[in-house]
RNA sequence: GGGCAAUUAACUCAGCUGGGAGAGUGUUUCUUUGACGUGGAAAAAGUCGGGGGUUCGAGUCCCUCAUUGCCCACCA
């Protein structure tokens, strides 16, 4: 092995390799069990950003460790062509350029967005390879690719067929200059500085007035009702009556919906329809007229009576001064509100009415419902279920059509001549029922959630009836973001129950964001993200992956810190160094298995140890708590393994050479393959210079336990170090000089002894002198005390005495604290009546202990 | 506006079903003994956001207030 740690010598070698091999490629094999998770797809046209290195290393580090375990572990990887945000992207392009998708057309255009996805399909995909992934990338999907669009069309003639799939009213984003719709994405949000005005509607057949307040008068002449809270006692009386439209002069009902807020405005809301997203619903629930007053150009039409022709602006100048006239305008308040504009030509959006398709989701709904009800599909988190029941429960339709010009088609053709709409597997030539050749193709795509909804099933052969299907299907385990659980999660879950009559996965990880150091979000435009590649460039992967997960509770939101993968790289460069050393004591040696040498104390207490650490990571394994599990794994390498084990070792490799080396092999191989999920790249290296090693860690077995021992005596040898290392700092002996010590042990001696080079050698003492009785020890020196043995250090030339008296005070009086604590708890009634007995005991055990301790204690001052 | 989280040492964060407050960084002291100075040994440091409550016992459960963040909907 090279001296020092340099991980760009070996990683790109070692992922060649593997790939080489074909490890990541899984195929059915049924005398295996399947272990799925498939990726959700990044943006095609997206970089490796810190989410990604998050998010898809816990998938990662989940399939490397169920590969070892003997699983046919599956990840399969793809991109999603991200229809709206790719084609916004497109189009600022063409305005760089001087033109638009309009000036192109959409031939032109589909094949500028074809050039994109080809131009961008390599970028992330070889960024997560370097990132180490072991996805099958043989199985490497794509949202559009040729599989996709026949599941997406079988699905849809599906559901078209069941009736499942209609044509309804939904409000647009309409910009009146570019004559377009736009997706809320295109959607600039501005305040604006405008007024309130407060107009008085006549209640029918009454002298009253009812007073409501608006942003937008132009509207009015669109009102079809006006609307209260009905708990509003101030109108209570009012509902059901009818008011007359100012201008207009037509009656409207006033109705009651808890849309109203009773505190704002009037709390009285003119209701229109057909020109606001709020309005729609609500005439909705209360079977309104839908009067549109705006034309697509932005032109009062012909519903506005004498102010058609008008612009919207001119519009609602003209109105108010009518109002103003005919003494409806109460009052003019300053006020100002969020107005939508349009991304491009700033123009005011204006909310029109058009048609749209709509999934029906209330059938849909309900089996998806009930399998996280049950549990059968569990969030790991579960306060997630909430987020999505919540959803579920109160779902609405889903509007699937868009009005883009890239994504997938919607598979509907009309027919010109009678009026007949086709939806097949395969484009039609003619009418069914006239046969008329004159067809239109529906102009809108699909959005881009739907081809989303089947990634489970389309990655693994959706619609064709493959084996794959048969054997990976249902997945594991779902890897995502919190922000698409309604979006994405709920939608895939309908979605394989519907078209597969199974649940797509039975587990769903929310895994939190990654935040900047300043604490906020990483944006391109605060610029305060780090590069994943500038990282790895620097530290080198496995010091990345590492350090994103080391000590993090990965649902929930974490920092990101240079700093930290910087100790990351240190604990990689620990790991490297104790390897070395490992392999410099085993040069030339026939290395056995522990099984089959006599173990040291040292060499017992470390395996144990090992054990304790196998399981704990395990259990947090299953339970997804990967940076728990990563933290046990660094812990037990740097603060067991290397600081105890190691220096123990040294003693040990005098008299035990042949366990010892057994030890630290074992020790060693076993360490670093419950590292390898997290740190791919290093633990392959060194793992591969071992001796007795398989083809590569990565297909190497998981380890398991082996048996237990019986560790007090070195449990406290180590705290007996522990004890005269402190007493040696306390006295500023420094760590260089040698001293003596004397030792009297009470009984079990031929144990004891067998510590004594460790102690010795940890504590830098040059003879350890045996002692029979107390009377033998030197009279000035630290007396320490334990259960079965009393250690002198005289160290007398350079411990004051009273300072040393006031130490062993100190100590009485921390003693003094504990005693009179657990008496204090022993004789509350309380706590003896109702505590557990283990506690009781425990407690008890704990005040004698101490007494004893005491006593020892005080005969030395 | 609705929903959800967070508030623990100077900093970044752990603390599972309630049973004596933890880690890493930083600070201070000592240390170049052949794996490692990107190291080793030790020390100091907290009224667990405020206020109530349940309990023998609360960082942990309940209520309330405050602050911060996130998601959704955006208001006539």
């Amino acid at each position: 092995m090279e001296k020092n740690y340099d991980p760009s010598k070996f990683e790109a070698k070692i992922y060649d390799t593997w790939l080489g091999k074909k490890y990541f490629s899984a195929k059915v094999d049924q005398s295996k069990t399947p272990f799925t998770i498939i990726m959700p797809p990044p943006n095609i046209t997206s970089k490796l950003h810190m989410g990604h290195a998050f998010q898809e290393t816990i998938q990662d580090i989940i399939i490397r460790r169920k590969r070892m375990q003997g699983y046919n572990a599956l990840w399969v990887p793809g991109t999603d062509h991200a229809a709206l945000s790719t084609e916004y992207m497109l189009c600022k392009q063409l305005e760089k350029e001087g033109t638009s998708k309009e000036q192109l057309g959409r031939e032109k255009f589909k094949e500028r967005i074809e050039d994109w996805y080809k131009q961008y399909k390599g970028t992330i995909i070889e960024q997560f390879k370097r990132m180490g992934y072991s996805c099958d990338w043989d199985r490497l999907a794509f949202t559009m690719d040729d599989r996709n669009c026949r599941a997406v069309r079988k699905v849809f003639v599906h559901l078209y067929k069941k009736g499942l799939i209609y044509k309804g009213k939904r409000i647009v984003n309409w910009c009146p200059k570019c004559r377009s719709s736009i997706s809320d994405a295109e959607v600039e949000f501005k305040d604006v500085p405008s007024h309130l005005w407060h107009i008085r509607y006549q209640i029918e057949n009454s002298d009253n007035f009812i007073e409501v307040a608006t942003t937008r008068p132009e509207t009015m002449l669109g009102d079809t009702a006006v609307a209260v809270n009905p708990k509003d006692e101030r109108y209570k009386n009012l509902i059901g009556k009818n008011v007359v439209l100012p201008l207009v002069n037509k009656l409207i009902p006033i109705i009651a919906d808890d849309y109203v807020e009773m505190d704002f405005g009037t709390g009285v809301v003119k209701i229109t329809p057909a020109h606001d997203p709020n309005d729609f619903e609500v005439g909705l629930r209360h079977d309104l007229d839908i009067i549109k007053c705006i034309g697509d150009d932005g032109i009062m039409n012909e519903n506005s009576g004498k102010y058609q022709g008008l612009t919207r602006e001119k519009a609602r100048e003209q109105i108010v001064d009518d109002l103003k006239l005919s003494c409806n305008l109460v009052k003019i308040e300053d006020y100002s509100h969020n107005v939508g504009h349009c991304e491009r030509c700033k123009t005011i959006i204006e909310p029109i009415i058009s048609s749209q398709w709509f999934v029906r989701m209330n059938d849909l709904a309900k089996p998806a419902i009930e399998v996280v009800e049950n549990g059968t599909v569990k969030f790991m988190d579960e306060q997630y279920k909430k987020t999505y029941l919540n959803w579920m429960k109160n779902i609405k339709d889903w509007c699937i059509s868009r009005q883009i010009w890239s994504g997938h088609d919607i598979p509907i053709f009309t027919c010109n001549d009678c009026g007949e709409i086709i939806v097949e597997e395969y484009d039609p030539n003619e009418c069914p029922k006239c046969h008329s050749h004159n067809l239109t193709k529906e102009l809108d795509k699909l959005d881009t959630w739907f081809s989303s909804a089947l990634w489970p099933l389309s990655t693994l052969g959706f619609p064709d009836d493959s084996p794959d299907l048969k054997y990976f299907y249902p997945t594991n385990v779902m890897v995502t973001a919190r922000e698409i659980i309604n979006l994405w999660v709920a939608r895939m879950i309908f979605s394989g129950i519907e078209y597969m009559g199974k649940i797509p996965f039975s587990e769903i990880v929310i895994n939190g964001i990654v935040k900047a150091s300043d604490g906020r979000k990483m944006s391109k435009t605060l610029g305060n993200g780090t590069d994943p590649i500038d990282m790895i460039d620097k530290y080198g992967v496995d010091s990345l992956r590492f350090s994103l997960f080391d000590g993090v509770a990965i649902q929930s939101d974490s920092r990101f810190s240079e700093k930290k993968v910087e100790l990351t790289r240190n604990f990689m460069g620990k790991i490297w160094n104790a390897s070395r050393y490992v392999l410099m004591q085993i040069e030339g040696e026939d290395i056995k298995d522990i099984s089959q040498v006599d173990l040291s104390l040292a060499d017992k207490w470390i395996i144990t140890e090992l054990n304790k650490v196998i399981d704990m990571v395990d259990k947090k394994f299953d339970k997804y708590d990967l940076g728990m599990a990563a933290s046990d794994l660094s812990e037990f390498f740097w603060n067991k393994f290397c600081d105890w084990y190691i220096e123990f070792s040294k003693c040990d490799i005098q008299n035990h050479k042949e366990s010892s080396c057994a030890t630290l092999v074992y020790v060693l191989t076993t360490i670093l393959k419950l590292l390898h999920p997290f740190i791919p790249f290093i633990t392959e290296n060194i793992y591969l210079e071992l001796p007795n090693h398989d083809e590569s860690i990565m297909i190497s077995s998981w380890p398991k336990k082996y048996k237990d021992f019986d560790c007090e005596i070195m449990e406290q040898t180590i705290n007996i170090i522990r004890t005269i290392r402190n007493a040696r700092a306390d006295k500023k002996v420094p760590d260089n000089k040698k001293i003596q010590a004397e030792i009297l042990i009470k009984n079990n001696f031929d144990i004891y002894s067998q510590t004594f080079d460790y102690i010795s050698k940890l504590c830098g003492i040059s003879e350890l002198k045996i002692l029979n009785n107390n009377n033998q020890f030197q009279e000035n020196g630290i007396m320490l005390t334990f259960n079965n043995l009393v250690i002198n250090l005289p160290l007398i030339s350079m411990v004051d005495s009273s300072a040393e008296k006031e130490r062993l005070l100190k100590e009485i009086e921390k003693l003094n604290f504990e005693i009179e604590r657990s008496e204090k708890l022993l004789n509350n009634p309380g706590f003896i009546s109702k505590a557990p007995s283990s506690l009781i005991e425990n407690e008890k055990e704990k005040l004698q202990k101490n007494k004893a301790l005491k006593i020892d204690l005080e005969k030395l001052v």
